[in-house]
DNA sequence: GCGGGGAATCGAACACTGTTCTATCTTATC
DNA sequence: GATAAGATAGAACAGTGTTCGATTCCCCGC
């Protein structure tokens, strides 16, 4: 079982979701397919234990880590390390918090995330909704940017900067009158770091959730 | 071409993701499977140009309604009826904005969305941030909550509040000292409603980009 | 009227996927 | 040593996206 599971990790880390085939898992376990049928129902439970197997090295990361006395700022700890994680794995998004029922490790983080806000003065609904509303920006934009990525960045064919700017050029020559918001961005959009965007959302979201506490 | 999208999209709407197959697609067109591929690449642009097709319904919607003299007002009904036609159909949620060299509405809606910050007192780069994170809080908390429908629920064979309630029982089983959080909210999720989650959401970023362009 | 040539169509095949069936080993307990 | 459960594996099945080559359609210049 554990074995399947990290060797189902590797295959993910070495060559992306779609390199993740029974058969595949299978050679490099060095048995045949049906035997990983013993542990897992179908390709979706794999994935789902694959995924929480994963976060436990989040997990650990994020215990380590000391807790500060404000609340916001272990918050943004935990959201900032879920979502490297994410960005170095991107088909974690999919499944992260999938089925709690197998996914011990998600639970805890999920927990983890939640107890920060115990310390803020908001109501239960308040506490579930700001949670709800972290894990989204989280996993949302990670997941945004994770697909973004279409084969030739990661065969190293083109570089990102090239990849932005193809796109950047077919923006500048959209129509000005049209598209005035577009033109405002498309700079900051050719050179942008994911990093950056997604920490301007998360604190967008902090912002908020602080305005709310009353802090 | 129009009617493969049509089609295309009339069998998501029917069946959901796993049911619009080439072979299917061609029977509904009576027609043979190749002749598709001659309107395009491969399932991929397929289901960019469906997704795009379907957000033509939800610029309508949105130029129908008229501006106020709020930004920030209207940021919401753009946000909120792109989350509203991506709960009806959760498929657009991996697709949009993925490819704006075919999604031309995709990229319209993109523009309105980022037009209302061009009101704001914003930096280009804030402003380009604003956009993206408004488009994260929508399509992550879309799609979070389209799969999680795990076919008993789209069968009807169990209602929504039978399933919140089997997850809600195991989450009560836990240790109260080492899931307080839990504990906390399993109430607010064993009733609680997707809707209110995602405006929840919406609001706290909406909060904080209200507080950073100093309204 | 008549080719000619691109636009459009289609059936059959290919390689690959998740999944299941059935038969076989292995191991520990009585 | 027999029995039953734990564990493994090969072969087959149904279904997928995609490609190939041949075929039809239809319009335009001669």
């Amino acid at each position: 079982m554990e074995a399947v599971l990290t060797e189902a990790v590797a295959l993910l880390d070495e060559s992306g979701q779609s390199a993740l085939t029974f058969r595949a898992l299978a050679q490099r376990l060095g048995g045949g397919v049906a035997s990983i049928y013993w542990y897992v129902a179908n390709k979706d439970e794999l994935l789902d234990r694959a995924a929480d197997h994963a976060i436990g090295a989040v997990l650990d990361t994020v215990e380590r880590q000391t807790r500060t006395d404000d609340p916001i700022d272990d918050l943004r700890v935990i959201a900032v390390t879920l979502f490297d994680a994410i960005v170095d794995r991107p088909w974690l998004a999919s499944y992260f918090m999938r089925n709690t029922d197998v996914q011990t490790q998600s639970l805890h983080l999920y927990e983890l995330l939640g107890q920060q806000t115990l310390r803020l003065d908001l109501t239960p609904r308040q506490r579930f909704h700001a949670v709800s509303a972290i894990v989204g920006v989280v996993v949302g934009t990670a997941a945004d940017m994770g697909q973004e990525t279409p084969q030739e960045l990661l065969e190293g064919d083109v570089d990102r900067d090239e990849f932005l700017g193809r796109f950047a050029d077919t923006w500048r020559a959209l129509d000005p009158e049209e598209f005035p918001f577009v033109h405002e961005i498309v700079d900051e959009f050719a050179g942008h770091d994911d990093k950056d965007q997604f920490l301007a959302a998360l604190e967008l979201t902090l912002a908020g959730l602080k305005l709310q506490a009353g802090a």
